[in-house]
DNA sequence: GTACTAATACGTACCGGTCAGTAACATTGT
DNA sequence: ACAATGTTACTGACCGGTACGTATTAGTAC
């Protein structure tokens, strides 16, 4: 038995690792401008010199925890409940349906993305750029699952998709059963309306 | 004449209200964490002990903003483009008609109140409590509206709508000529499939 | 009107704490 | 040896908040 073989077992966690964590778990639920650095290499068990020999700035943190968000997003939104979809109008219900009870949930604290875009509104914050085109993205990829529902307006379709899964983040975060358990029904609604012939 | 007939005609424009209209839109277009207490007196004319003879500490400042904005909000949500609605569905058409260009115009900043929810998710915050009251009223208005356009589920459709304009709000600060476009056509789908028969 | 008083409205200067970020050096494991 | 991390101590800027002195004004007595 080689020490190399037990390496990827037993994980040494290296202290940027460490960080990521913290950062991204105090940064989700508090908010970005309201976590100091301190508190991040505090609950990392970690030390602040090591944070800043793996990140430039605390911004630069920021936008590493959103760039790992995107991932983990696009995990969740692709595979929805861990399955997948062929059909697009199932694929998209079956997000809104895992997310929907989450967000009405009492801890939810929506998309870290959206946040992150809420807390810096000057375009040129490396964490609002992460943001951002991960919206773009996000939305190009709604209107191809509108087009791939056979919508008349495929375009119209996804940008009432986003606004409506945008708005599941945002209400979620006001209340606990909140507009957000209206969600499914909304959707199928809003799906059906666009599909059928007119 | 007199002393007294000069003196509504010229506002003296006490300290306390230059801080509030400062505050207003110091904390609505940057946030309200990004704002020191020290910008909003510089912007605002007058030293830093006027703010605190007013407001207590810079969160009651805050909520006093979102009282502000949520009075403002309330004169353009019922007023939408200056006229009044006998008609449910109109009413309703008609402000999100005029928020959505607003939307995908260049510096939109979202809700204040909504935006104020996302930097603060501390329940206990002055400010966030504001936004809550706020967003309560907000969805039972909806929902009475939506009832006013016999709607079959009249709840579902005023979550939806109040979905559709959250996302508007919060989509339309991550990028120009977003989804908030669609908002107007995606909100006449919803409607209008929630009142046909069924 | 003038003179004195009292309250109101405001400014100067400062406080202790926290913020992001760093320099210099010691320790560990491979 | 060397690469990664910890230790300690520090910086300068900024934060929310305040103690205290000063000007302006209103009211009142004469």
């Amino acid at each position: 038995m080689t020490k190399k073989a037990q390496k990827p077992v037993e994980a040494p966690l290296r202290a940027a690792d460490r960080i990521r964590a913290s950062a991204s778990e105090l940064f989700y639920r508090e908010g970005i401008r309201a976590v100091g650095v301190d508190e991040v290499v505090e609950r990392a068990g970690v030390t602040k010199p090591s944070l800043y020999r793996s990140f430039a700035s605390k911004d630069d943190l920021a936008a590493a925890y959103l760039r790992d968000y995107d991932l983990s997003f696009w995990d969740s939104f692709e595979r929805p409940g861990g399955k997948t979809y062929g059909n697009a109008r199932d694929h998209v219900l079956a997000y809104i349906g895992q997310l929907s009870p989450r967000a009405v949930a009492k801890g939810y604290r929506g998309c870290g993305l959206s946040n992150a875009a809420v807390e810096y509104p000057s375009r040129d914050n490396p964490a609002r750029q992460v943001a951002e085109a991960h919206k773009k993205v996000f939305r190009k990829r709604l209107r191809e699952l509108a087009a791939g529902m056979g919508a008349r307006q495929p375009n119209v379709l996804g940008d009432a998709l986003l606004l409506l899964i945008e708005g599941v983040y945002v209400t979620g975060q006001q209340s606990e059963d909140g507009p957000a358990q209206s969600a499914l029904a909304a959707a199928k609604l809003l799906i059906d309306a666009s599909v059928k012939a007119g």
